[in-house]
DNA sequence: TGTTGCGCTGCATGCGAATGCAGGTAGTAT
DNA sequence: ATACTACCTGCATTCGCATGCAGCGCAACA
C-alpha cells in the first residue's frame, strides 16, 4: 500500500469511513443515489470525503455491479463519411444517459476480431458500430450478452439492432428531379462494392432510373473519399456515351467530382454536367458546392441508436429492432441553374 | 451468481482452473506475459479457456494492477478545427501502445469539472486534452497523479506537458508572400479571443505585418467555424478602409470567407481579394478552394502526444516537457493567380 | 545416495466498493 | 409500560484477478 501521507495516495471508502467515524458501508451508501442514510451521517461523510479528495472508484464499482457504464464505439473512418458528426452526437447522448464512450477505430476488417476481444475484456455494457461488422461478429457479441446497435448498416443473415436511413424514396424523388431537368443519360459514381450503404443507394438509383426511363451509361467505383471523385469522373467521361448527370452515392465523392469537373476539365456545373450526392454533410452546403443531395437526419439517428442501446442494456431480453429513418431531398445549384 | 449452464454466464479464471485441473493462479499466470508456467500446463489452460470462451476481465485486472490502460481524451468540437483527424490519429497510436481511448466531448468550459471527475473515477492512466483546460484544472489532475498532455495549447501560469505548433515563422513567411504579391492592407479574420491558438496566430500576424510595413485595417472575430466566415467578411468589407488581403486564423473561417466573397459578393479570389488560412485541413486542398495556408504536422504531433503521455504513465516522475513543431507554408491559388 | 538449487505450482490475501442480513434505536400505537 | 414498526447502521462477504511466499518435484552434482 502506498504511503497514505503522500499527496499521491488515493483515498478509499475505508479512509473516509475512518475519518468520518462510520463504517465503509455507510460511505458507500452515501455515494449511491437512493442509499438510506441519515442526514447527520451523510454530512459527516461528505465532509470527510471532501477533505480526502475522495470519489468512488468506478472500476471497483464496476466489478461488483457487473456494469461498467462503458459503451464501445466502433468507427471506420474510411467507411463512415460523416463520422465526426455522428460520433460526437452519439457520445454526447451517451453521456446524457450516464454512459462513457470507449472509442475504437477500425481501419480494416482484419482489425475487428482483436477489437471485439478488447470490448469483451473491458466489459462494455453495449456497442455502437459504425463499421463493417459482419453477422458472425455481431453474433459473437450477442453470444456474450453484449447488446449491439449498428449504425447505417443491418444484417441480411439475421435480425439485428439497426439504425438505417432508407433513402429509396428520396432517391426516386431526386432522379425525378433530374428527369425534369431534362436529363436522360446518367452515370453512377458508386462507392466501395462492399459497402451496404453504397449497395442500397446504387440499387435505388438504378431502379428509379428505370422508372423514369433514364439510361445509366456507366458505373464507376470510388472509395467514398474526396480524392476518388476526380479519377472516377475522368473514367466516366472517358467512355463513349457521355452522361449529362452524375449521381454519386455519397457527398464526398460528389465534391471531388465537382472539383475535377470545374477546375481540371473546365466544365460548368450544372450546365455542362449535373452532379448530385447523398448524405448531407456540412461541406455540401458550402456555397462553392451547394450540392444537390439527400440529407440523413443524423441527430435523430444518433438519438435512436443511443436510446435503443440503453434500453437493451437495461433489459437484455428485448428483441431486435430496426429503426428506419428517411432523408430529405435538398436541391442545390449542382443540379439546377439558378 | 448467474447460472453457469446458461450461455450467458461469463467464465472466470476459477472456471478455467477447475476445467484444466489447475489452480486459479496458474490460469492467471498463463494469461500474463512472462508468467512462469510450464508448457504442458499452459496448453491445458489454453484449451480450457477456449472451451469456456474465457478472456481475462480487464476491470478486475485494473483494480489490482492499479492501472486501467485507459487514456481519457478531452475534445472540444468547437475549438479544435481538425478534430477528426487529430482524434483518430491519437486513438490509433494509443492502441498501438496498448492503451484504450475514453472519449469525452467538451462543449463548454463549464462541462470540464464534471468530466475531470469522471476521468478520476474511471482511473484513467493519463489524459490528452484538446480542449480549453485551465491551469487549475491541469493542476487538479496532476495533484491526483494523472499525467496530462495538452494538444495545441500550453499554460502560461506553470509548466505543462504540451504539444504545440509554432507557426510564427510560417506566418512571417506567409505575410512576406502577401507583401510580395503587392498587398499593403490586411484584415484579420480572428477566432475566439479566448483561444490560445487564435491569440498566438493573431500576435504573429500583427508582428509580421509590422515587419513588412503592412497595415492591418480591421480585426473581426469569428468562431472558427465555416458559418462565421461569411458574416465576418461582410463586416470587414463594410468598414471604411478595404483590405486587399484577408488572413484568417484558421482554415474553416477562410473557406467561409471565400464562399461569401465569391458567391454572395461576386468578388474574384485572389484578384479582388486574397484570402489565407492556417491549419492545413483536408478541405483546404479541395480545388474549389486551393487555399493558401500553413499546414500543421498533426501526424507527428499525435505521435508526440501519445509517446509523451505513455512515457509519463510509465514514469510519473518525468518532468514537464513542451514539444514544439513547426508548420509548412502551402501557397494555393487563394493568394496567387495561376 | 544425499544435497543443493532451480523452476513451477498452489495457498492465501488484497484491490475498492456494494449489499443481504442482523442488530440497534427511536417513534408510535395499544 | 409493552409491543411493534420503520429506519439506519455495521458486519461480513463478494466481484475476478495478481502476486508474495512456501512447498514440491526434478535434475545436476558430489
Amino acid at each position: 500500500m502506498r504511503d497514505k501521507k503522500s499527496n499521491k495516495y488515493r483515498a478509499t471508502s475505508y479512509d473516509v469511513a475512518k475519518l468520518a467515524g462510520v463504517s465503509q458501508s455507510t460511505v458507500s451508501r452515501c455515494f449511491k443515489s437512493g442509499g438510506s442514510i441519515s442526514g447527520k451521517l451523510r454530512e459527516k461523510v461528505e465532509n470527510a470525503a471532501r477533505d480526502l479528495n475522495y470519489m468512488p472508484n468506478a472500476i471497483a464499482r464496476s466489478l461488483i455491479l457487473q456494469r461498467t457504464g462503458l459503451i464501445g464505439i466502433l468507427i471506420s473512418p474510411s467507411i463512415n463519411f460523416y463520422y465526426p458528426e455522428a460520433l460526437f452526437e452519439v457520445t454526447e447522448r451517451l453521456k446524457a444517459l450516464n454512459y462513457r464512450t470507449l472509442l475504437f477505430t477500425v481501419r480494416q476488417r482484419e482489425d475487428l476480431p482483436e477489437l471485439l476481444e478488447q470490448l469483451w475484456q473491458y466489459q462494455v455494457d453495449g456497442v455502437v458500430s459504425a463499421s463493417f461488422l459482419e453477422a458472425d461478429q455481431y453474433e459473437w457479441l450477442v453470444d456474450r450478452n453484449i447488446p449491439v446497435v449498428m449504425f447505417n448498416r443491418f444484417l441480411e443473415e439475421r435480425s439485428s439492432n439497426s439504425i438505417w436511413c432508407d433513402t429509396n424514396n428520396n432517391i426516386a424523388e431526386l432522379v425525378g428531379h433530374l428527369a425534369q431537368q431534362g436529363h436522360r443519360r446518367l452515370a453512377l459514381l458508386a462507392g466501395p462494392p462492399t459497402s451496404m450503404v453504397n449497395l442500397a443507394r446504387t440499387h435505388s438509383i438504378k431502379q428509379a432510373a428505370e422508372t423514369h426511363n433514364m439510361q445509366i451509361v456507366n458505373t464507376v467505383h470510388g472509395n467514398f473519399l474526396h480524392e476518388s471523385g476526380g479519377p472516377a469522373l475522368q473514367e466516366i467521361l472517358g467512355s463513349n456515351t457521355r452522361p449529362t448527370a452524375i449521381m454519386a452515392t455519397n457527398d464526398m465523392m460528389a465534391l471531388g467530382a465537382i472539383d475535377e469537373a470545374r477546375h481540371v476539365l473546365n466544365l460548368g456545373i450544372p450546365n455542362d454536367l449535373a452532379i448530385t450526392g447523398i448524405d448531407g454533410i456540412n461541406a455540401a452546403r458550402f456555397s462553392s458546392y451547394n450540392l444537390t443531395t439527400i440529407r440523413q437526419p443524423i441527430g435523430r439517428m444518433a438519438d435512436a441508436a443511443t436510446s435503443m442501446l440503453a434500453d437493451r442494456v437495461e433489459n437484455p431480453t428485448l428483441s431486435d429492432e430496426k429503426r428506419i429513418f428517411t432523408g430529405a431531398l435538398i436541391i442545390g445549384s449542382s443540379s439546377t441553374s439558378a
